[in-house]
DNA sequence: TTTTGTGCAAAGTTTTTGCAATTTT
DNA sequence: AAAATTGCAAAAACTTTGCACAAAA
């Protein structure tokens, strides 16, 4: 099951006791139509005028929360501190890993759980009950690594 | 070889143009004294202020800016979007691992390498040249577990 | 009609920057 | 002496909050 209907995700709303607005609608969209593209509050702020003029920032920030905290959308910040902000795929089971490029920035997704025993092995030898994992790697993706071998 | 000597840090700021002041050696003195304290720029401030009344917190990020630069520190940013320092530990070779509870907000370090595997499939696989990375859990705590098993 | 949500502006946090004076090499 | 560094204050960047009005259930 896709966790990626509007209809969805209204229903979880309600359920939590949150109403369903033009606004929230309106940002649930643009998470999906962006759903590889790790916004921030401000970015998807930029975005949602587009349709919205008059949507604050506050707004979104609002939303995002709400949408953190019923766990639809999980809340990233690299080393940059900006945080931005990815619509969890339930069908995976797990939160995604990402490859952060130290060149052009680029962040590319991996979905393979690679964790699952790293997992487990934590569970048993630190009696530390996971909930959830941030896996990031810092590097130089496929394209900068040609540009690099151009450049010498 | 341990990362931990002034004179070593020293020499590696030297090497890379910088020079020694007694703020930035104060600096590094705390961040070997509180190691595994996970602080912010603000938290080794105060710390510094005992010592030195007169450093300013413009000088501590400047410093840990450098010492990020120089990989002596590791800036490492969680969900609250606070940067934290973190020094290197060089006789792991690698960057350790953090378990930070949902609960108490402890953060418990992990230094076994257990990413070696995977990081050479995501090499493989993605061709993407991997220099870092940061791995965190998100969970319940030991002390944490026995706090809400008495409870209940 | 009751409760929740919205936009705006103001305030709060964390981090960065300009600059004159000081310190290091 | 030359170059880098410092502290301070101001600015910048991101996020949160208070409030009166509006919209959803």
């Amino acid at each position: 099951m896709l966790q990626l209907s509007i209809s969805d995700i209204k229903s979880q709303l309600q359920r939590a006791g949150f109403k369903m607005t033009p606004q929230r609608e309106a940002l649930v969209q643009v998470l999906i139509q962006h759903k590889t593209a790790h916004l921030s509050a401000e970015e998807l702020f930029m975005l949602l005028k587009r349709s919205h003029p008059d949507i604050g920032l506050a707004t979104v920030y609002r939303t995002l929360e709400i949408l953190t905290q019923l766990t639809i959308v999980k809340k990233i910040v690299f080393e940059d501190g900006i945080a931005r902000y990815d619509l969890k795929r339930k069908e995976t089971g797990h939160f995604h890993h990402h490859l952060l490029c130290v060149k052009c920035g680029e962040i590319e997704e991996v979905f393979e759980d690679l964790l699952f025993d790293i997992e487990k092995k934590i569970e048993t030898d630190y009696h530390f009950n996971i909930m959830d994992h941030r896996l990031t790697f810092h590097g130089v993706c496929k394209i900068c690594q040609f540009a690099e071998r151009d450049e010498s």
